[in-house]
DNA sequence: CGTGTAAGGAATTCTGACACG
DNA sequence: CGTGTAAGGAATTCTGACACG
């Protein structure tokens, strides 16, 4: 569950999240997907998972900032 | 493992195949592959297991043809 | 702060065909 | 038969920016 094999068009139809929060959480540090040569992003199952809490907690009334050590994500 | 989720990129990463064998294996029936709305192939973890399979058969001389009846392959 | 959008470019994927054998 | 390739088009993704609040 922790290979980085989908696009983001996948991964905005797995979470419901458009791309631009897609990306956001991971300019500020909370999703760390993977590139292809050309600079395409690539998600894993884990990575699809780990967006759908971070989108509820948000949800919740937290900041990105806070939720950087929400839990302890094993980096890439 | 199911879930249609790779473009063809990946699937050509994971399995060392060309993508000209990839769309080959599908125009012969041994592999069904999900489509987006733009009509990009969609592939699973169970469709890479089977694009080795299917190489691993054809490098032992058998034809496309014959791995038909390879092994019972649940349709999408 | 978190997210939407229009903008232009670059990389990806698609189909149908010609080629070899 | 199985696979390579050049061709042109269409869909996808990328970045940086302006906007609102």
């Amino acid at each position: 569950m922790e290979e980085k094999v989908m696009n983001i068009g996948i991964v905005k139809e797995l979470t419901g999240l458009s791309e631009r929060q897609i990306r956001y959480y991971e300019e500020r540090k909370l999703i760390f997907p993977a590139r292809t040569r050309g600079g395409a992003r690539r998600y894993s199952f884990d990575d699809v998972k780990r967006l759908r809490e971070i989108h509820e907690k948000l949800k919740d009334g937290f900041h990105t900032f806070e939720l950087k050590t929400m839990r302890p994500f094993k980096s890439v």
